[in-house]
DNA sequence: AGGCAGGCTTTTA
DNA sequence: TAAAAGCCTGCC
């Protein structure tokens, strides 16, 4: 289907922020999108329509939602101060076009539990290893093969030899603790996306591996508490830097998941 | 109570 | 060799 949409969205940009790590882009310049049991490829074909390997049922039902299509970003922007703020207005001004998906909270649960003290290239080579020998082979819209991110009872399931094969090092430990939580229902995921935000952080943390940083994550890509800030050594680096007085957290609720997003892809840029 | 040091696997640059 | 979208334990 061709798709109209007058909202920020910049495809390569979402899939190098960091917050997802499965996007693939092709020889086209599309992407390659897994989500759940589903795969999306989307294409850019002017400034405001898209194509989608899906139909209006399969937008309305699934990538809609996941692309967080009914919030207006572009507006959320707007409210950032150029005076007041200039950081942050320059952040968001270089990074427009990014979205904060809908993620899987199960995926983004194991995924920023895999991704504490790595770089990304990393992290998305241990994803990949994960899916490879634990999920499903399937094909994509366009006939290729990818592998689908195993559920809790798949890693669970998992031999010693296969998760160590993932190079996970350390963290391979705390992934088994995890799938064997919601397995046996010491954290049921689906509750977590109706409690409140404090209910929900708490929860997280008290998985073993699973601190603040990495709880924030899940919250803000996995069951979109967008106001989530999480602090990594960049956004930590951005505080100190840009913002030796403090940051006006309380100014920008609730949307401060979103710029966070914006200050840390845009810093990343600037220090490469 | 809350903060700090040291250790932890592996990869990347 | 240092750093990487950190966390855990032990100590104060």
């Amino acid at each position: 289907m061709i798709l109209e949409f007058n909202d920020d969205l910049n495809l390569k940009k979402i899939a190098d922020s960091g917050q997802c790590f499965r996007w693939e882009e092709l020889e086209d310049g599309s992407f390659r999108v897994p989500h759940k049991d589903s795969c999306l490829i989307i294409r850019k074909l002017t400034d405001d329509t898209y194509e989608l390997s899906c139909d209006e049922g399969g937008y309305q039902r699934i990538w809609k939602d996941y692309l967080d299509a009914d919030t207006d970003y572009r507006s959320i922007r707007g409210r950032i101060s150029k005076k007041k703020d200039p950081f942050l207005y320059a952040a968001a001004a270089d990074q427009q076009g990014i979205r904060i998906l809908k993620q899987d909270p199960w995926e983004a649960l194991i995924s920023f539990i895999i991704s504490q003290n790595r770089n990304i290239p990393a992290i998305k080579r241990s994803i990949e290893l994960l899916c490879e020998k634990a999920g499903k082979k399937r094909k994509d819209p366009l006939g290729r093969a990818y592998y689908s991110f195993p559920g809790p009872e798949a890693v669970r399931a998992m031999s010693d030899e296969d998760l160590a094969g993932c190079r996970l090092g350390y963290r391979d430990e705390y992934i088994k603790r995890t799938a064997a939580a919601v397995c046996d229902s010491s954290l049921d995921i689906k509750a977590l996306t109706e409690c409140s935000e404090e209910e929900a952080f708490d929860r997280l943390i008290s998985l073993h591996g699973v601190g603040k940083k990495v709880a924030s994550c899940v919250m803000l890509f996995g069951l979109h508490f967008i106001n989530a800030f999480p602090v990594d050594v960049w956004v930590k680096r951005i505080l100190e830097n840009e913002y030796p007085s403090g940051y006006p957290m309380d100014d920008y609720a609730p949307y401060n998941g979103i710029y966070q997003q914006y200050m840390f892809a845009y810093y990343r840029k600037l220090n490469e």
